[in-house]
Formats: C-alpha cells, structure tokens, sequence
RNA sequence: UCCCGGGUAGCGCAGCGGUAGCGCAGCUCGCUGUUAACGAGUUGGUCGUCGGUUCGAAUCCGACCCCGGGAG
C-alpha cells in the first residue's frame, strides 16, 4: 500500500508511504543492491547503523547460489541474512539484458521465459515468469517485481516492439502466480508486486507497455532498461513522459537509476524508488562521492538546484560551493592521497569515515586490504542516504 | 688484491649486432534493476662512464666507476 504526504508545489516530487509485510518506508528512497543477498563487504549492523530502510536483493542470483530450498530452511532471507526490514526483489529480468543481451553464449529468450547459462557451472537454467515469482515468495520478498525482458541501447523499433509485448505477456502471468500465491496471505503480509515499463527511447511503445501494464493492475511501476544513452545522457523525455503516464497513486520506480544528479532529476519528474550498483561498486573502485557543502541551505541551495544538463564533472579541487555540483568524486586510490592524513569524511554519523584518514584508505587500497573496499561502500552509501534524506526535507518545504 | 655475477623507465626484470620492451607503481578514463575489490587507455629511458670494432652497438672488445657474491 501506497499514501502520498505531500506533493511540491514546484516539481512533480513527492513524499509518500508504502506499507510492507516488514514495516513503512518513506519515500523517495534510494535502495542499495544487496543482490546475492549481501551489500558487499558490509553487514546487517552496518546498514542499521547507516539508516537504510530497505534493500534490493536478486531472484536469479540467489536461485542459483545458495538455492531458495536452503533460504527457506533459515526462515527465509530476511532471517538468513539478518535483515530485518524490507526486501525488495529483482525479478531476474536486468540479467536478460546483462546476461544474455550482452553475450549470446549466456543463453537466449524463448516465449515461455529465458534460458540463462548459469555464470557458477554452465548448466542452463529456464526462467519464467511463474518461476521468478514462486522464488520472489519464497525468499519473502516485501515488494515483488514482474520478469520483464530488459533490452540494451540500440534496438530497432521492431525488436523494441517485441520486448514490450513480451514484458506485458509476462506480466500478466506474473500477476497471475502472484494471486495465487498470496491468495492465502492476509492482507498485511501480503507483499507489493511492481511491473516494469520497456519500451526503450520510443515514447509510443512506452504508451503501450505502461497502458496494457495498468490494465493488469499493479501496485508500482517501474522505468526499465537504460535512462541513459550510450554517452550516458540522461534520457529526460522518455523519464517523463513515462512517469507522466503511471497512476498518481502508484509508486514510480526509477529501476538503476543512478548517478546522483539522475536520482535528482527523476525525484522532480515523479519517481519515488531507487537502486544503483554505483554507490558500492564504485566504492569498491576507488570513487568516493563527497558533497561540495558540508551542511545546511548552501548544500540544500545545491542539490535543489542541480539541473537536468550535463553530466558531473570531476571537480576535484574546486572551490566548495562554486559549481552548481552538489558533490565532488575523489580517486583516493591517487599518490596524491597517500599524505593526506584528513578524515575520509570528518561529517560522517558513522566513526570510521570520521576517525581514519584518505591517507590510510589509500594505503588500505594500494596494499589490497578488503578494509579499503568496506570504508568507501560506507561513505559512498551514507552518501547517497544523506542525499535523499536531504531532498526529503526539501520537498517537505517546497523547495525542490 | 684476485675470481664470478650484475649495472636497461620510480621499482623489479626481459632483450644480447639493425638505433629498446614487459610487470608493478604513476597518470587518465569508464562503471548506472552487480558474471565487476573490475575493465580500458597512457606518460616515463641519450640501455653505468669513456673509448674502440662495425654501414650500424643496450647487444662485440678494452679501460674505468658502482653494487652483490666468493677466494685470500
């Protein structure tokens, strides 16, 4: 269940509610992947500690490894990881892009669902929308998200087409297992199923796939494939127009979305939910996100302000406050921080980011210290929080 | 003092007659519903010094200077 609170006076933002089997989540949230079941290098404690509310775990990877049988056996993944609020689950249907999209040895798509080559041993494994759900129940998912066929930049019309009509078919009979499976639950268990809208950068085919999808009825829906083009371009008419076309009173799901000007842009046309790998895999590489201003209306003034142009730029060194950027990226892994004995972020709620220097993270880096790879996932990670909280407050004022 | 190694990019090394490469480091870029603690690109060197042989020397010869190891 879904409740708007407040709505901007001077973008489409909002702030709602959803009501999940393990508790409320305010919106808009950015949700981390935990997709094997886990924030890399980072514990239940940790994100507790960090304040995030719900997480973004994989129906395929974890079907694969360690199986929904031994899942179920822990008492579901809630309980199997130690995570006690909402999971949101991936239905599988990204890795038909990531997978067999990008390399046809992976597998291929057949009407029934898709075949994938297992990444672990090779043995093919036949997904399908009945399949995906069945999994999606027996982790214990909080909100659900139908098998979609995720196409890649590039498509033909013809081929788009085909994978919109596809995700509809699919959808329907996700929604179908989805009944049936629920059937039983009582209404407060009962969890959220989402569908996702494809249709690449063809705004008639994204008419039709979110038209025939809200026909079937759901309960949120999501923006699939990639919002950005192959420069990386964010793709701001087919946002729109999308989240334009999806019910008021559905949640809207900006699916990978995204850099953190991404994130700001699709909060102003409507989008309430968020998942990115980019915050812990680029943690993991190095890349530390930092905001310009530290604290209060300079640092809101920034991120209300951040426009739909460009990309960010790398501004390291430039004068606090001076770009319109509300954030700078650092590569700590640069010489220039083996002497730099500041705090990685001496703002940070959390005391490790606060008590160890850039000078020591890069040290941990350079000599391969897994440490390394936990530090930047939880500064990348409170960045992000901070960033959504902070829009939060915004739109409560109208300032965003 | 003698004998044996060795001195080539910041470091570790390859090349052993046709005017230099590799790894690491450095630097730059990328990563967007995670097959990713990953991937791509790239800057550095009158090859210890001086002379000789040769059309041509990092490569062959001589002397010297350094650094190891051994003998005395």
């Amino acid at each position: 269940m879904f409740k708007i609170l407040k709505k901007s006076k001077i973008s489409n933002a909002r702030l709602g509610i959803i009501k999940t089997p393990h508790g409320e989540l305010k919106t808009p949230i950015f949700m981390p992947d935990a997709t094997r079941g886990v924030i890399k290098h980072l514990g239940a404690q940790d994100l507790n500690n960090l304040g995030l509310e719900c997480l973004v775990a994989n129906t395929l990877h974890l079907f694969l490894r360690p199986g929904t049988k031994l899942i179920k056996r822990a008492g579901g993944l809630h309980d199997f990881m130690d995570w006690q609020k909402p999971i949101l689950t991936d239905s599988g249907g990204y890795q038909v892009f990531s997978l067999i999209h990008k390399n046809k040895n992976n597998g291929r798509i057949i009407d029934l669902g898709a075949i994938f080559k297992s990444p672990l041993n090779g043995a093919e494994i036949k997904m399908t929308p009945e399949l995906s759900i069945k999994i999606q129940f027996a982790l214990g998912a909080d909100i659900m998200v139908c098998f979609d066929d995720c196409p890649p930049n590039g498509y033909s019309d013809k081929m788009l087409s085909a994978s919109v009509e596809r995700t509809i078919k699919w959808a329907k009979r996700c929604k179908r297992e989805y009944d049936k499976q629920a059937k039983s639950l009582k209404n407060n268990k009962k969890p959220l199923l989402f569908a996702v809208i494809q249709g690449g950068d063809n705004l008639e085919l994204r008419k039709r796939c979110s038209e025939e999808l809200i026909k079937i009825g759901f309960d949120g829906f999501g923006f699939g494939a990639r919002h950005v083009d192959e420069s990386g371009n964010f793709l701001a008419e087919a946002l729109k127009y999308t989240a334009d076309k999806i019910p008021e009173n559905k949640l809207r799901f900006g699916l990978g979305i995204g850099l953190p000007e991404d994130i700001v842009k699709s909060i102003k046309l409507g989008y309430d939910m968020f998942d990115c790998v980019i915050p812990t895999r680029e943690g993991r590489h190095g890349k530390l996100f930092l905001f310009n201003c530290h604290a209060g209306a300079k640092r809101s003034g920034a991120i209300a302000s951040q426009d739909s142009i460009g990309r960010s730029d790398q501004s390291v060194g430039a004068p606090s406050g001076m770009t319109n950027n509300f954030y700078e990226t650092i590569n700590i892994t640069n010489a220039k921080f083996a002497k730099d004995f500041s705090p990685i972020n001496r703002f940070s709620k959390l005391p490790e980011p606060r008590r160890y220097s850039k000078a020591y993270l890069n040290y941990l880096f350079k000599i391969k210290e897994p440490l390394a790879l936990r530090l930047a996932s939880l500064n990348n990670l409170e960045f992000y929080f901070n960033m959504i909280s902070e829009i939060g407050e915004l739109i409560k004022k109208d300032k965003f």
